[in-house]
DNA sequence: GCGCTTATCTTGACAGCGCCAAGATTTGAT
DNA sequence: ATCAAATCTTGGCGCTGTCAAGATAAGCGC
């Protein structure tokens, strides 16, 4: 059933994000293309229609693998990193950035609005996933309880919460964006993680602080 | 000399980058295509080829544009916050998050390599200036004097500055670019500012602490 | 095993794109 | 006035995404 024997495929859909993953890894986003992705996937040029509809689809499939890879290194540096809240965040920063560096067209196209189609009002499981570890790290540095992914996402937060979340969100989602971007170039390569550690250690201070004056 | 009479233009190379401001505007990056801005020009399709080269050319000029506004944007927002330093680093967020919205294809051109072909270790003045005016706010938080643009962007910096540069500019990037690709629509848009001027006065905070113990 | 519905894949076509080459037109320096 | 250089047009090439129509296989009731 996974074989290519004759006409029928048997999984294509699978086929044709593979194609998608090697062609963004060998040639970038500029090289890759639905005619592309169905000549690697050994089918004819309008094969992907009726499994992804149009690009966009196929793109959005590939984004919803990005948020598996990304929730996964979370997860993998999380883990080493138990108990010290410090530690926390900076196992978090550096995943974040290393799925960036790791998966650099996966990252772009997760965060392009106009390729992707992922209504976050409402997004899929593995979306809330990912960002129910964002959220939770920064509820375990207030100390309080952290939250199953459905509701880490939906729930009306307070905006002293929000705070917390997007001091740490945003400065890591910038770091990787920009280095991803080469606006980074004059911060050495091997000064990143230096970088992190420092300012996760102070970002963490902050939130801690905060937390401990309410 | 500006107008067109017949054949030659006299101002093409500006015509075709007022053509593709407009067109980023209505259709945004999507509907951008060089035949697009030809067309708006009122000249063929392959025009453009003698101005810009090709796309990348183009779209590298726009960018440029895009520097400059947001330099003048920053430069405005300053003016109004001179002496105190919370005031100054919260007028910069704003200005730097209110160019990515009211000038939201510009702000992506400018942050994707793979459209623009900028050598950020030879930067144009138009870039160096836009850095240097983030640098010298980082460097007016720390007391220190600030820098000519063309220094500021070529000069060895210590660790310490750099981390204080980024710790700026990453989230005030990071939220801007994370608001532009929908991803932060929990966060209502009439709290934007109140999120931005409290993690200003924290981060002013911090840095501020920082660079009275050494 | 058979026939029929449905899903899957192919073929062919269309307009639009970036880019290139060759020719037409204008400018400007000599 | 002449000629070289700059500027713009025309035409064409291969590529793209998408659509429509037809071919093939699979699933399923019987």
């Amino acid at each position: 059933m996974a074989a290519r024997n004759s006409y029928h495929h048997g999984d294509l859909a699978n086929a044709l994000l593979d194609a998608a993953d090697d062609l963004l890894e060998e040639e970038g986003l500029g090289g890759f293309t639905l005619r592309a992705c169905a000549r690697r996937a050994g089918v004819s040029h309008a094969a992907p229609k009726h499994h992804f509809g149009d690009v966009q689809g196929l793109l959005t499939a590939v984004a919803l693998r990005g948020y598996d890879r990304l929730v996964a290194t979370l997860r993998a540096q999380l883990a080493q990193a138990h108990g010290d809240l410090e530690d926390e965040m900076f196992a978090t920063a550096k995943a974040y950035v290393q799925f960036a560096q790791d998966n650099p067209e996966h990252f772009r196209i997760m965060f392009r609005a106009d390729l992707v189609a992922i209504d976050m009002s409402c997004p899929p499981p593995t979306v809330q996933a990912t960002f129910a570890e964002l959220t939770n790290v920064i509820l375990r540095q207030r100390g309080e309880a952290v939250l199953e992914p459905a509701v880490a996402m939906g729930q009306a937060k307070s905006a002293a919460l929000i705070d917390d979340i997007l001091l740490g969100w945003c400065h890591v989602h910038g770091y990787a964006h920009l280095r991803l971007e080469g606006q980074l170039d004059m911060v050495p390569r091997d000064a990143e993680n230096d970088h992190l550690r420092a300012t996760c250690a102070r970002l963490s201070g902050l939130i801690q602080a905060y937390a401990q004056a309410r």
